[in-house]
DNA sequence: TTCTATTTGTTAATTTTTTGTCATAGTATT
DNA sequence: AATACTATGACAAAAAATTAACAAATAGAA
């Protein structure tokens, strides 16, 4: 088996990517592809989808390619969703809402199996069958259903006493939206982190610098 | 000025990183930092601080630090976040609706003109002082008003479709929340990706990474 | 069956990124 | 004003990641 073997990030962050490419294929009714046509479609280069797919095992066959169908399933168990975890989102305001309704969670290893927020006009509302609770009962829910990971949607003035009551309450995996910086503050958790603003800036970033010219001399 | 250095994307990365902690410096009155103080909150080594800051300008002072307020501006200018580049919204489903509502654009580098779908349900509707188009008269809407990014909130199906006429309309900078990779259809374009399922999959790999221990007997 | 074409898995080389070191400049104190 | 201390900026070293190269294995054609 491939765990344990400390595999690196950027390895582990290209493999989702694999797994959408794949299961194009697969859609397609590929049967087959070599490392260099899927460079192609993918833009890394052959030599990396080969050493990316080694950390993990021998998939492919000499002078024959990947088979498309095994591999996609493969990556897919590489990445663990074939798991389900139970995942609680904490904040339904309009992104904690909108990530619950647009995610298949069920493809990706986890179930949405609760939904808390401390607004009293939203708790009782319901998001794709379930019925918001106050985040008073967040601690007692932990207790009596198994709590795999938390999705964390919280404005940043909030962020670190609720963290602190998860963490408490035995929750240490986090998808974390919050303007926060969860693993500076717990060094026993997993964190994965959606920093859109963060991204948005980098974007800003990318065109300001594009759009700089050194000898312009418009304006 | 420090553009066309040619900055490594890791450095860009933790840029907007640094902004948030020196913004929270100065909101806590905090005058003067020196790399190891901020190397203990966020994280960093000193040294990358110090390098990452380099690549930039001298913005320290040897035996005092940074100033707190000085170099959280000047970041924000690396940024470009005091450009206001005007964003269109294409796809106003939960998430699009979910990011026009929850991001402070002006904040960022941007401005919000526009919000474009095709489902006659949605249009007309108002989000955020802004009323729905429908995607029919993006091309006219284009010609019309200086558009310099679009906020891609399309599903799958529709994206290659609605990328292409957003390229042939000129806008060539893209925020993107589809499950496309927009990067690899044109080379003329900017890109910043957020892959929610991808961020969704890293976080199951690492939960799932975490739990395999190679001698557990247990059930 | 034999031969040529491919294409992998692996090792090596290169490039990039991160970390460590230190002379030098500037602060703060006496 | 002199001195001790601090912390940068620059450079060097180490580590990590990417790309290149190639021997070995297999497919498919003749």
């Amino acid at each position: 088996m491939h765990r344990n073997k400390n595999i690196s990030a950027p390895v582990i962050k290209r493999l989702p990517r694999y797994y959408r490419f794949l299961g194009e294929l697969r859609d397609k009714g590929v049967i087959r592809i070599s490392s260099r046509e899927l460079s192609d479609k993918m833009g890394f280069t052959a030599s990396q989808i080969r050493q990316d797919l080694n950390c993990f095992g021998g998939f492919g066959q000499q002078g024959y390619g990947y088979p498309v169908e095994s591999l996609y399933k493969e990556i897919g168990h590489i990445l663990g969703l074939d798991h389900t975890y139970n995942a609680i989102l904490i904040g339904a305001g309009n992104l904690g809402k909108a990530v619950a309704m647009h995610m298949s969670f069920e493809k990706r290893g986890f179930r949405l199996t609760a939904i808390f927020d401390n607004d009293p006009e939203k708790v009782g509302t319901v998001i794709r069958d379930i019925s918001v609770s106050d985040l008073d009962s967040l601690e007692q829910f932990c207790l009596e259903n198994k709590t795999d990971a938390a999705i964390f949607c919280v404005p940043k003035g909030a962020a670190h006493e609720i963290a602190d009551r998860l963490y408490r309450a035995g929750v240490k995996n986090f998808w974390n939206f919050s303007h926060y910086d969860l693993s500076v503050h717990y060094d026993d958790i997993i964190v994965e982190n959606v920093h859109l603003n963060d991204s948005l800036m980098i974007l800003c970033y990318k065109i300001s610098d594009a759009n700089y010219f050194p000898d312009d001399t418009s304006a």
